[in-house]
DNA sequence: CGATGCATGTAAGCTGTTACATGATTGC
DNA sequence: GCAATCATGTAACAGCTTACATGCATCG
């Protein structure tokens, strides 16, 4: 157990986080939350996620209890005080410039050179991202409404966040399929 | 030379996309412009850019011409017929699921466990994003114009979209803001 | 009694970062 | 002549991924 409060990472974070909101819970949980949200973009593999919570128990961050009455050997987990400590300042670290302009997008990035392609092959391009991102966003609804009724506040904030930006996202591509047959 | 076309990873495709539309320049213009536009969210480290751009070269993707004019040593490139395959291929991989998914934002990621500071630091904190955000939203403003003015038509889409996305960014903890004040 | 889900982990690798290091050129 | 910028790189490492591996529990 290190003495001094190390700075955690973004998946650190958010686990841990997860493990406070749901404790006393299984690592297998924090996995499940992780790949269910549409608002987060994480695999959350257990390649990643199981040494990730081993090394936040051996830091005295969060605490394991052996279920014993569980055959499959499952570990309850909780945060700790000092893993609260670690949490909110990791929450805290958030209003930092380099924080707010780094949201990455594959498909914007793309943009940028979609010259390369056809003229044929861009409109073609255009229309299955459009219908994509469709799909995608009645997902992200139906799970904020969900989210919504479970009274969830902080966690109805988040996905709300997560659906204005595939909208604005949307709205975008759209912006751009009207551009590009005018011309 | 290999003989396959391997996938490109993210900053490979934008690293090539700019060699194309600068060409021929060299891996520092390639650099600069990555780190100038605040569309992107790429440090595009010397540590990353130039190993990334040897392989592309050792691959036949980029072509290296060394300009000897100049006594710092500098090395022209250009996209090969073989790179602009692999380009348009990267480009053509943007219509894919992972893709439409996959924008994380680290502070939707700290939204979600915001209520575990006091009412008064939440409200501190929102205060400074928002005044952060609307900074970083002046500066994309200000690109896009400068891009629109250049007439690179591609590149004012893509700007777009990053502007769309911070907007939509802004208003959304606006909206947080309103919310955690009344409760 | 077999499929699906619960539960935990290891090994290898990809992709990018920061920090460090070097040297020439250009403009004031 | 000195500072800022141009220009190119190496070494170490952070952080997450995929692929693989194992085994119990629960439901039909």
């Amino acid at each position: 157990m290190a003495n001094s409060l190390r700075k955690l990472s973004e998946l650190e974070g958010v686990s841990l986080g997860i493990v406070g909101k749901y404790e006393p819970c299984t690592a297998y949980r924090v996995r499940s939350e992780l790949k269910q949200s549409p608002s987060t973009h994480w695999q959350a593999s257990a390649g990643s996620l199981y040494p990730l919570l081993t090394r936040l128990e051996e830091e005295g961050i969060v605490a394991t209890k052996p279920d014993k009455s569980d055959g499959r050997g499952r570990k309850l987990l909780k945060v700790t005080t000092r893993g609260r400590k670690s949490l909110k300042e990791w929450v805290a670290t958030g209003a930092d410039e380099t924080h707010i302009s780094s949201v990455t997008d594959p498909i914007r990035s793309r943009m940028f050179f979609l010259d390369v392609l056809s003229p044929a092959k861009q409109r073609t391009y255009l229309a299955v991202l459009i219908s994509l991102m469709e799909k995608h966003l009645s997902e992200t609804r139906t799970h904020l409404d969900e989210v919504s009724e479970s009274g969830d506040v902080y966690g109805y904030l988040g996905s709300l966040g997560a659906m204005k930006v595939v909208e604005a996202r949307l709205d975008w591509l759209k912006v751009v399929q009207r551009r590009l047959i005018t011309d």
